[in-house]
DNA sequence: CTATAAATATGACTTTGGTCATGTTTAATA
DNA sequence: TATTAAACATGACCAAAGTCATATTTATAG
């Protein structure tokens, strides 16, 4: 459903977003154990979320990675696409290419619920989203 | 969500279930360029699926793979399960070890609800029941 | 301006799922 | 009973995802 390096992202978004602000910026090294993702690997995640502006960082002394405001409006959607590509979420379950609403693969209705129900929130959810569950006790962070 | 051998699989049966019977055995060789899976690999599979009792063949010449009446009670589920394993549906989306209704991860209630339904489907449909949605023109085969 | 602490970039290594080839066993038929 | 056609079994190869190490760039602080 998700790749791994998806997970890890996702885990360190949601880490950032409850415990990092422009003035506490987190290394990666703290970061990483924190999650349990191994450092050098993490490292690549958090780069190509930055190149796409999903996470902020700085170099240098004082520097490390944070959630500026605007990132907190990300969607999940966006995480899980940058990192795994747009498609995965949405082929057929067989992976045929002439399978729609019209013309369904013997698969298509049992699956198809679950994942348009499943994307949909993805798409709808935003990072802040989910640290207001966080902080309102309906879910739980230990990653 | 499903490995490609999963995929394969399940295209294996459900060609099988439309098109073979005890009387009207499939040559691998057939079945590979009908569903457009490599042979070799496709073999692999069958064996698998074979030992399972959940697709029925015998060696020799007039050989090959069919559906027995039995195997045709055979639910969706078994068949992924068979192949690759069965948490690979179950675990948590961020596969976190401790996250369950009661202490859910950030990402336990959105992606849930779509799991469960899915696998609920799985677990209900049987081979029969696709051959119906066929056969009623519900749904298409060409795979 | 220099030293240092951090992210960033690049590429190599490892593991796993997917792919294939070869040989062995079984059963039908002549 | 010999031949042959098929599944079955085993293991080697390949590609992609995941993992890690090294070098480069940038920014801070003294």
């Amino acid at each position: 459903m998700l790749s791994n390096s998806s997970k890890y992202a996702l885990k360190a978004v949601l880490y950032l977003a409850v415990n990092s602000t422009e003035n506490h910026k987190i290394l990666v090294k703290t970061l990483s154990s924190r999650i349990n993702v191994p450092k050098a690997y993490l490292s690549k995640i958090l780069q190509e979320l930055s190149k796409h502006n999903l996470v902020s960082s700085t170099k240098g002394p004082k520097g490390g990675f944070y959630l500026a405001e605007e990132n907190r409006e990300v969607r999940l959607v966006q995480i899980v696409n940058t990192i795994d590509g747009d498609n995965r979420l949405t082929s057929c379950l067989l992976s045929l290419n002439q399978c729609n609403a019209d013309y369904p693969c013997p698969l298509h209705d049992l699956a198809g619920k679950a994942k348009s129900n499943f994307l949909k929130n993805l798409e709808e959810t935003t990072v802040q989203d989910l640290v207001f569950d966080i902080a309102s006790g309906k879910s739980f962070l230990p990653l």
